[in-house]
DNA sequence: CTGTTAGCGCATTCAA
DNA sequence: TTGAATGCGCTAACAG
C-alpha cells in the first residue's frame, strides 16, 4: 500500500512535515515564503497526496461524519429523511452514516456508544421510544444531536416533529364533514410520542364532532405490515364496524388494504381510508388513497440545519429549538361521503 | 470531556498502560498474572472503560467499519438490500455505513476515495456504471469490495448479481404465452450492465416466439417516476400500441402506472404489465401487480458472506466469485389472456 | 509476568 | 519563515 504522508512530501520538498501540514492545512494567515509553497504544493499533487482522516480525527477529534440512527431503512418514510439528509449534509460536506435500529432500543444505544467511541460529530436520531438514558447521556457529554418525529416530553432538545396533533384532527374533521360517525384508528405502537400526538388529534375532532367515541375503534400496536392487516380485520369484525379508518403508518397501510380486500370490501363505497403515508405508490393503490403526507424534504433540511448549528457552535450553549413541521392531507378517492346504507 | 484512557486505568492500578491494554484487549493467549488482570479490569469497569476506536482505527488500520454504496436508498430494491446487509455486519460485529450516490458517478468516487482515506474495511457497492477507473482502483488496492447488481464486464471480480437474462426471458415468455405479441419494454438506463442483461432476455424470447420485433417498443432511459411515465406514454401512443409491458424498475412501474390511468385504461383488460418491483405496495396497486421480485434478503446475505470472506483472507488471494441469484415471477391480476379485439 | 520503547500520521505549540 | 518537539490513545515488539 503506497499512501503518501506528510514525511514523504517533506523529503522530496527538502522541508520538515510540519511546514507540509500547515501549507496543505489550507489555512489563509499562516507565513510561509511563497517559494517553499508552491514547492510542496506541486509534489503533493504530483504524488495525489490525500491526507489520512483517520489520523485526522484522531488527532483533530473531529470527522466530519454525522449519523443517522433510524428504526427502519426499508420504511419510505425513514428512507425519505435519510434521502434529504444525506443530499444536504453531503453538500456542507460531511458524511453520513445510516443506522437501522430495527425498533430496538438495546441496537440504538449500541449503535450511539460505538459512533461515540469511534468519533462522530453529530447524531441525527428517530429514537425507539424505550429508553431515554443514552440520550440524557448524550446531552450530558454535550454531544450535538437533534431528534426527528418522536421525543420524549422528559427531555427538552432540539427536535424537528410533523404537527401530529394537526393533522391527525384534520383528518378526523375531513371524515366526519363526509358524514363517518364511526371512525377507527389504527395506530402503531403504543409509546411513541408521534402516536400519542396523533390519537390526541383524533379523540379532540371526536368530542367535537360528536363522533363514536369506543375504545374498541382505537387499535394496533407495532408498524408492520401483519400488525396493520390484523389490527384492519379486528375493527371491520365488530358489532359495529367503522365506515371510515385512520392508518398511522406506511406498512400499516399495506396491511389495513389487504385486510380489506380480504374481507371483499371496496373503497371507498364500504369503507374509507386515510393512511400516514409518504410513499408514492400510494396514488396507484387499489383505489387512490387520500393520505397525509409528510414534507420528508424539509424534515432532512431542517434536521440537519439545526445539528449543523450545534456542531459549529462549539462549546457555547445555543438555546433549544423545537421545529414542527406541516403536513399535508391529500385528497384522493379513498375517502367519500358516508353511504346512507351504511349508518 | 471526561474520556477513560488505558493510562487513567493503569495509573489507578498502579501497572503500566500496556498492561492493562494487553488485559483488555481481549486475547486469550496472554501472560498476565490473575491478581493483577482481576484489579484492572474491575477498575476498568468501574470507570466504564471503553476504547477509543478512533485510536484503534489508526493504530490497526481496521475498522470493523464496511460501506454500502447505492444509487438510491429511497428505492425500495436498496433499501431492501441495505437492510439485509446491515442486519447481517451487525451481527457479525460491523458497523455499516450507508452513502446515496444519486446514480451520479462522481459522487460514488468521492465517497469511496473519502472513505479510503478516512479507513474503512470494505465495500459494497451499486455501482452507477459511468466509469471504471475508481473500481479498477480498488482492485489494484487490494482494497475487499464486491458489486451488487449491476457488473462491469471488463472487470472480473466478486459480484452478487441478478439472473436477469432469465427473469425478462421468463416475463415475456408469459406474456407470449397469453397471446400478446406486441410485448413493449421500458427499460430504465440503457448503460446498466442490468438493463443490457433484461433486453437480452427479453430479445431472446420475442425471437423464440415470434413476436413483434420493433425497436419503437424498447424505449426510456432513466429510473425515475417521470421517466417511467413519459416512456410509457409514448409506447401507447404509437400508431400501434403494445398489448403487454414489461417495466424495468420500481418507480418506473409507478410512472408506468400512472400514464396507463391518464390514458384511461384499464389493467389487464386493455393492456397487461409485469413490473420489475420489490415494494409491498405491488399487490395493493390498482390492479395488484405481476411482478418480477428479487430475493432481497438473500442477495445482502450473499453480498455481506461474500465481503467478509475477502476482509478475513489478508492478502491472500481468493479465487473471485460470481454469484447469480434467482428471481421470481409473481402472478398477480395486471396480466391476463389477450382480448381478441385488440389483436 | 510486566515494563519499556516506539510509532501509526497529523497539527500545534514553541523556539530558532 | 521554518524546524524541532510533543502528544492524541493505542498496540506490538522486545527487554527485563
Amino acid at each position: 500500500m503506497t499512501t503518501v504522508t506528510l514525511k514523504d512530501i517533506a523529503k522530496l520538498a527538502g522541508v520538515h512535515p510540519s511546514t507540509v501540514s500547515k501549507i496543505l492545512s489550507g489555512k489563509e494567515n499562516i507565513q510561509i515564503s511563497d517559494g517553499t509553497r508552491k514547492k510542496v504544493q506541486t509534489i503533493a499533487q504530483e504524488l495525489d497526496y490525500r491526507p489520512n482522516q483517520l489520523a485526522q480525527a484522531f488527532r483533530l477529534k473531529k470527522t466530519f461524519t454525522i449519523a443517522l440512527i433510524i428504526p427502519e431503512i426499508s420504511n419510505s418514510f425513514f428512507s425519505g429523511i435519510a434521502k434529504s439528509i444525506e443530499k444536504e449534509s453531503y453538500q456542507a460536506g460531511y458524511n453520513l452514516v445510516v443506522c437501522n435500529t430495527e425498533e430496538n432500543s438495546e441496537k440504538e444505544e449500541k449503535y450511539i456508544n460505538n459512533f461515540i467511541s469511534r468519533g462522530i460529530d453529530g447524531f441525527i436520531i428517530v429514537p425507539s421510544q424505550k429508553s431515554t438514558d443514552h440520550i440524557k447521556n448524550l446531552i450530558k457529554r454535550k454531544i450535538p444531536f437533534v431528534l426527528v418525529d418522536r421525543s420524549f416530553p422528559s427531555i427538552q432538545t432540539n427536535t424537528v416533529v410533523s404537527d401530529n396533533v394537526i393533522s391527525a384532527y384534520k383528518c378526523t374533521k375531513y371524515l366526519s364533514e363526509l358524514g363517518h360517525k364511526r371512525i377507527a384508528f389504527i395506530r402503531g405502537i403504543n409509546e411513541l410520542s408521534t402516536i400519542r400526538l396523533r390519537l390526541e388529534g383524533y379523540l379532540k375532532a371526536v368530542k367535537e364532532f360528536n363522533l363514536d367515541q369506543d375504545s374498541e375503534l382505537i387499535c394496533g400496536n407495532g408498524f408492520t405490515l401483519e400488525s396493520g392487516r390484523n389490527s384492519t380485520k379486528e375493527v371491520l369484525s365488530l358489532e359495529k364496524p367503522p365506515t371510515a379508518l385512520i392508518v398511522s403508518g406506511n406498512m400499516l397501510t399495506i396491511g389495513a388494504i389487504k385486510a380489506i380486500m380480504e374481507k371483499k370490501l371496496t373503497i371507498p363505497n364500504d369503507i374509507s381510508i386515510i393512511g400516514y403515508v409518504d410513499d408514492d405508490w400510494a396514488s396507484c393503490a387499489i383505489t387512490p388513497l387520500t393520505v397525509i403526507s409528510h414534507q420528508l424534504k424539509y424534515i432532512g433540511k431542517k434536521s440537519f440545519s439545526l445539528l449543523l448549528e450545534q456542531i459549529k457552535s462549539g462549546d457555547i450553549d445555543i438555546p433549544v429549538s423545537r421545529v414542527e413541521i406541516e403536513s399535508k392531507l391529500i385528497i384522493r378517492d379513498s375517502t367519500a361521503q358516508l353511504d346512507e346504507n351504511l349508518k
